[in-house]
DNA sequence: AAAATAGTGTGACATACATCAAATTATTTT
DNA sequence: AAAATAATTTGATGTATGTCACACTATTTT
């Protein structure tokens, strides 16, 4: 179960059958079903998640009422409000699986324990942050100077798993538009 | 001269003299005029940059050949392409200052290297990442759910310093706006 | 100081996308 | 299987922002 989560270490750094024991003893593992919130709006946040299996939605409401997806969550890839993780103050996201999920949790305070302790754990993280940036500011950039039509084909392109278990509504939230939009964008190709 | 550069990492870790010298010792100094490029589209990047005086600006040109601003850095802070650098492929930016400015240069190799040699280098630059992961994170937020008299209102009350050193087109740019769009913004407030 | 260049402002018009309302289809729950 | 709920599509209309053209103002450069 927590083999996932070994691979996903092991990409970056290597770690020796004692040593992966420590780090995931911190770890727990948590069953999620619909609607099973991780982190609600105006709480404060001291857990990061990795996902084992389904997928996880970032979002959050605004004065309109209105649903704005930062980020979904694939197994193998990391979520929280990490804004209200690392700034400690009240989440301003809710986080919960679009379907049904599994991940594993981890404080902030055991994360910066095991950074502490074991440099390449450090290590891993800061690459990991990395990349995390680095596929920011290419949404960014998207989002600057693309049109909807080209985020939506993009988005297929690089995550056509999501098509499959994500709702249209929720993809059009992602990419900044309504759903109507995005109906639109696809039954009426270029 | 890496008086700045001591006091943006002691802000993070503590160093002895020894220990910031021989950090220090990897980074070069460069004083840039106007139109001076540090990176351009199509080049390998090697190098990574710490803002001293001035102020330097990121973009990327499209196919209508217009410029996207994606980022601004300011003094104590860094910059360069972080797709390009870490995943080392061709720069799709540009960078140059806005007018003229000074950096400190470290290149990818030697920033690896002390992370590698003194785990508490590692420590702060991932919590470095961590903070502009966060900042981006609000910046896709803000892209996402706001439009773009907000976003100007935002970033003038983040940055009233931006407004001094940065012709509004940049500005517009950055928000991911033309610059008639911004005039008329700010000549007909709410 | 004149000339050249870079930056900003304004009007007329075009367009991508949002909004609202309602119909249709798919999925869950009982 | 029926009923309830969630998701998607479609049409009519509104609005924020883009585009283009040109005038105006600053700032460099000669």
């Amino acid at each position: 179960m927590k083999d996932l989560l070994r691979a996903h270490f092991e990409k970056i750094i290597t770690l020796t059958d004692s040593e992966f024991e420590y780090i995931s003893s911190h770890f727990t593992h948590k069953k999620l079903i619909k609607h099973q919130f991780l982190i609600q709006e105006g709480e404060t946040v001291k857990n990061e998640f990795f996902v084992l299996k389904g997928c996880l939605k970032s979002y959050m409401i605004d004065s309109d009422n209105k649903m704005h997806v930062l980020q979904f969550a694939l197994p193998d890839w990391w979520i929280s409000d990490y804004h209200a993780l690392y700034k400690q103050v009240p989440s301003s996201l809710y986080i919960d699986p679009v379907e049904s999920a599994e991940v594993l949790v981890i404080s902030l305070e055991d994360k910066e324990k095991l950074c502490n302790e074991l440099h390449k754990v450090e290590h891993f993280f800061r690459k990991k942050t990395n990349l995390g940036y680095v596929g920011l500011q290419q949404r960014v950039l998207g989002l600057i100077n693309t049109d909807a039509r080209d985020r939506y084909e993009q988005l297929i392109k690089q995550y056509p798993a999501l098509f499959q278990m994500v709702p249209k509504q929720l993809i059009a939230s992602y990419l900044g538009v309504t759903r109507e939009t995005l109906s639109r964008l696809y039954k009426n190709p270029k």
